[in-house]
DNA sequence: TGAACTATTTATAAGTA
DNA sequence: TTACTTATAAATAGTTC
């Protein structure tokens, strides 16, 4: 369209690529909203320029995360995040409290501010760690129904 | 464009708006991708047919989740929310690994397996953990920078 | 810079198979 | 339906002001 055909590839010379995504993006806005209204569609459409500049059309009487909710409704993302979040509270106060708790016990035996414990001792608890995260998230299934409500 | 030149309002006839359904994503799919790539732009596209059908468009190199990232970063919505999740999966390495390091030091110390000391502390220890929520916040902060890099 | 122009290319509405 | 066809409307690349 226009004097001469273009491949489609990026655009070398930065003044004429400006040129053409400010007229091509007005293009894709019109044909957008067209599409939305001729066909009762619903459409959301987000463009980044090269610049980082946003613009973003939503079909009327519709939100941008309405759109993006149903997509991810549709695709499976996010929407084990959601589950998931409720779930890491869930063991943050679990584990707060466990951590309190052993604290405070570790006080009561030896006086002394446990906060204090090498750091070096982390390493060799990392590979315990990893063999025992399945037992310890069962175990943390379990004591969440006792432990839970805090936060 | 075509025979003759239509009004930007719902098409009635169901069957005419199907096939200009079709066409004209198909049109808008196209002109989306190219924008995208002459123009180095970083574009999310997603349309629901009345059907309830889903299509959508992504810049290559891209996943639909970054743009929409990106695009909540920049109209402030549901920003809290992925900085959260970000702090909330720090927070409980910080934490499994805080918890675990006491109980192993706990062990060194009584011999005793420490999951077994009563939940009934627990209660005392919610009013205190509420008191000192935000100072323990601030240790966890300083503790990350040591602590981090588990799972 | 940026808004208008215009020769072409593209998209597509309606028609046809 | 799902594709082709084609006359026409729209979009736009390069240009000019």
């Amino acid at each position: 369209m226009g004097r001469g055909k273009i491949p489609i590839k990026r655009i070398e010379n930065q003044t004429t690529r400006q040129v053409t995504f400010s007229k091509r993006r007005a293009g894709l806005l019109k044909k957008t909203h067209e599409l939305s209204v001729l066909c009762d569609a619903q459409i959301g459409l987000i463009i980044f320029s090269t610049t980082g500049k946003m613009c973003q059309y939503c079909t009327k009487g519709y939100r941008m995360e309405q759109i993006i909710e149903r997509c991810q409704k549709v695709t499976g993302t996010c929407i084990s995040e959601h589950d998931n979040r409720e779930h890491l509270y869930n063991e943050l106060a679990v584990l707060r409290k466990e951590t309190r708790r052993l604290q405070l016990s570790m006080r009561r035996y030896t006086g002394e501010d446990m906060s204090s414990i090498p750091f070096e001792e982390l390493d060799q608890l990392e590979h315990e760690l990893e063999r025992s995260v399945i037992k310890d998230q069962e175990r943390k299934v379990h004591a969440h129904h006792h432990l839970l409500n805090a936060f």
